[in-house]
DNA sequence: TGGGTTTGATAAACCGGTATAGCTCCTGCA
DNA sequence: TGCAGGAGCTATACCGGTTTATCAAACCCA
């Protein structure tokens, strides 16, 4: 027999199906002996729930899904996601849940497809990234009743569950570094605008500028593009006044704007120290290898993995979830300005 | 009325279920009056199927599976997956397929989630990468009569259906133009050995070797890391008699070398060609910027997606397609030699 | 000893579709 | 006129699980 079914151990264990049912999902309903009876053949005929069967009568298909709304282009040189997507597996593989992945172009598509995984029962619950200032999806998934966490931004109030780290606290930090290495001229070289986490380091940046003394912090917006963060790059080394540290919101941008400084002669970071708020293999790559901020992405992925399993069992928690801060790697990129 | 099912329309149009079936699905069974008038009220409704429902009674999911196993570290920085994954789904969307993606450690790892894939009908096939010389995903994938289809390598007897471009002569073009450069002495800096593409790239250099009087050409394999990229290229340039050129089997690895030649104060391309055997970003931030083979990543995933289908209704189906060839892009790192 | 509760199990309904046997009516052809 | 055949549709079984109503037997305590 190819494929048993539970009423094929049913008739071998000489009971009803429901008693399979119950025992194989331990539940109450049939005493010790009978659930260690049939767990026994159900093992022994190497029994499997059928997914979709499951999915019918129980009204949950053990699976989550997660959308990102960025052009691919831009998408995979950046391990976040690869790393991301590991830990949110690891996450959910204990419970043996499945993890649909989709990459859209835009918002608009990431909302229809919610649409769509809600009104056809393929997900269970959804996982959001890149949280943008008034984020329509937080009202669409609210709307179709879809369990959510959002990764990154802490949550307001009829927010959803969240996972997120201190940002703030990051940016603060390097900063506060760059300032305790005698720099005073820094520049930020941001990302989207409408990106909440962009909002809180380029307020961080701020605020942080007249405590440590700073002659000038200007953040600079991109879209996220190598080809911005080399423009704005060479736009800011192109000022008779040029900061005499940059950081970037990103390592992409980070490594553009090291190419930048080299075409213009800058020595790095005898002219210019560089950090990138964000690491990864790229940044080691480099000569001279860049000072960044190494964030725990793998575990963020997989608490956000836990998160949306409790939401899913219980709807109306409201979870915040605090991962582990962020620290700076020190390489060769920063150095007491000249 | 929260989710309608066929029920719910059928009561509406005064029809049986069955025929709501025959109407939604555009089989023979019903006038085309009625079907008109019941998809216009499904329409109405906004009936959505109900996946697990289908699931079951059809018994296909609509959803496709792939694996890749990596490391997560090395995954994320090359561009290949991002474009192959959004490619597969391009590929699924217009059948409104959905696709899982998992990640895992190993080979070993990834046929268990084939098995419980299988075993769960969670999938209704897969898509194959990374295959390697006696590749046993092949066997497994046949005894569980789970449709396939592997990308990159074209398979031979008894093997499974597959979408792949020629390496071989995207090999010969980089060392031919080397050649005609005027470069003898050319390195390649292979992957893994036991994948079937690096086979195939090492054969076209030894082959192409004595055709065009090369000197040495030797071919080194490597884990695709950046550290073993630059160790390997660290030896190369340490030799008595240094290459002039060298081959990179991937993006990274050239980037790696890139940095080591700098280190060693080897000009490129003024001392030394370096060529990437894959184009990505990361190929166009260096300075210089790397020459290149770009492969339309995205295309070749869509193909994939469309063979699988075509699998997946016909599972007889011997199906071999080869995507466009690669073209080589020349940036600044390539020239005569000195 | 008897009435009420708990335990262990069963049979059947149900989830939302698909597949099929069978029925009715209409058409075409001999 | 009779009948084969097909179009159009209905009724119903079915997919493989979960859930619920029901029930018999065991148990409890006064």
């Amino acid at each position: 027999m190819a494929r048993p079914t539970i009423a094929d151990i049913a008739t071998r264990a000489g009971v009803s199906k429901g008693a399979v049912s119950f025992a194989l999902n331990g539940r109450p309903g049939v005493s010790d002996a009978t659930r260690e009876r049939i767990l026994k053949i159900a093992e022994q005929m190497s029994w499997r729930p059928h997914s979709a069967a499951r999915a019918l009568g129980a009204s949950r298909v053990d699976s989550v899904g997660m959308v990102i709304a960025r052009p691919a282009r831009t998408l995979g040189v950046e391990p976040f996601f690869a790393h991301l997507l590991s830990g949110v597996q690891s996450g959910l593989s204990a419970e043996s849940i499945s993890l649909q992945l989709l990459i859209v172009e835009d918002t608009a598509a990431e909302i229809e497809v919610y649409r769509r995984w809600a009104s056809e029962h393929r997900v269970d619950g959804v996982i959001l990234v890149d949280l943008t200032v008034k984020d329509p999806r937080i009202d669409e998934l609210r709307a179709l009743e879809l369990p959510a966490v959002v990764i990154g931004g802490r949550g307001g109030k009829g927010a959803l569950a969240s996972v997120w780290a201190d940002d703030r606290d990051a940016m603060l930090a390097i900063v506060e570094y760059l300032a305790a290495l005698g720099h005073r001229r820094i520049a930020h070289v941001a990302g989207t605008p409408n990106f909440q986490h962009t909002q809180r380091r380029i307020r961080a940046v701020r605020d942080a500028a007249p405590r440590l003394g700073l002659i000038d912090a200007p953040s600079l917006t991109t879209d996220f593009s190598d080809a911005e963060g080399a423009a704005i790059t060479r736009k800011l080394l192109s000022q008779p006044q040029r900061p005499t540290a940059i950081v970037y919101d990103s390592d992409v941008m980070a490594v553009a704007g090291l190419g930048v400084a080299m075409e213009m002669g800058v020595a790095v970071p005898g002219d210019l120290s560089i950090v990138a708020f964000d690491d990864s293999i790229l940044t080691q790559l480099m000569h001279p290898a860049l000072t960044a901020l190494s964030r725990d992405t793998f575990e963020f992925g997989r608490q956000a993995a836990e998160v949306l399993l409790e939401v899913i069992a219980e709807p109306d928690r409201m979870i915040n979830r605090r991962t582990a801060d962020p620290v700076l790697t020190v390489r060769e990129s920063t150095a007491p300005p000249s």
